[in-house]
DNA sequence: ATGTCCCAACTTTTGGGA
């Protein structure tokens, strides 16, 4: 079974890039982030027509999360406790639960956004504290944490700036200490392994990411992920996403 | 290092967000 996460910067600008990945790839759930649309613009009818069955929490033209599937979609929950926007979407899907995440930015260290960055990475890590532990368990979506110093392409350029604070880094270490393992950097410990790109000063083409979307998956299903890694091939290209997806490979 | 992309709207240019 193959699981992705991606952030892709608007579903309704990205369709033909979806569509032409979900295609040549094949994933059985995908979980997607910032869809930006409300669901009489999300492509049910399109998804439908390539095998997937949907649940999509959208949000107008800010945020939006969903989950698609062509392994069964079952117990969806939106929402995360009582934020009001659409960054949480959870479904089962073939006994493995999933959740698609999209973090507050956090926008600046003395922005009240940032402290609602905290708080919302809180209430995911009591969601994953009080837990079904015997349920399979994969986590996805754009945390916008760099949780280490290797997963910052220059490490000065961030001093001072969100996404690489102590106080996000110990709320992502957090989520993992409930039992989580870090795919991407579990089958690539030597590699920066970038998932997010700037669209501005050339920063793909010049090496200078960030590693912010993450697969984790509990410790009992990580015994069973075959390969996680990023496809940097779908940054490229006519209207790419500047982030790209994160697949994970899992023997079910 | 702020050079782009995406969206809405007091919409053909600007401003907010990332």
């Amino acid at each position: 079974m193959k699981v992705v996460t991606w952030n892709v910067n608007s579903l309704t600008a990205r369709w033909l890039r979806v569509e032409e990945w979900i295609s040549r790839h094949a994933p059985d759930i995908v979980l997607v982030q910032e869809t930006k649309q409300n669901d009489d613009k999300f492509p049910f009818a399109a998804l439908t027509a390539l095998g997937y069955e949907c649940a999509h929490y959208g949000q107008g033209q800010w945020n939006g999360v969903a989950i698609a599937s062509r392994v069964g979609i079952e117990d969806v929950q939106r929402g995360l406790g009582d934020d009001p926007e659409a960054r949480f979407i959870a479904a089962t899907c073939n006994g493995l639960r999933v959740y698609s995440c999209y973090v507050p930015n956090g926008r600046s260290l003395d922005d009240p956004h940032y402290e609602y960055k905290l708080r919302w990475l809180e209430s995911l890590r009591v969601l994953l504290r009080d837990r079904d532990r015997a349920q399979p368990l994969m986590v996805g979506g754009d945390f916008n944490v760099a949780l280490s110093d290797f997963d910052v392409y220059d490490p000065s350029v961030f001093e001072g700036a969100t996404h690489v604070s102590a106080p996000e880094r110990a709320a992502i270490a957090a989520l993992v200490a409930t039992d989580l393992v870090d795919l991407g950097r579990h089958f690539h410990p030597d590699e920066p392994s970038f998932t997010w790109w700037d669209y501005r000063n050339g920063s793909f083409h010049r090496g200078w990411g960030l590693r912010i979307d993450y697969l984790f998956a509990d410790a009992t299903t990580a015994t069973r992920v075959t390969d996680a890694y990023v496809d940097r091939e779908a940054r490229k290209g006519e209207k790419p996403s500047d982030h790209a997806p994160v697949v994970a490979e899992l023997n079910w």
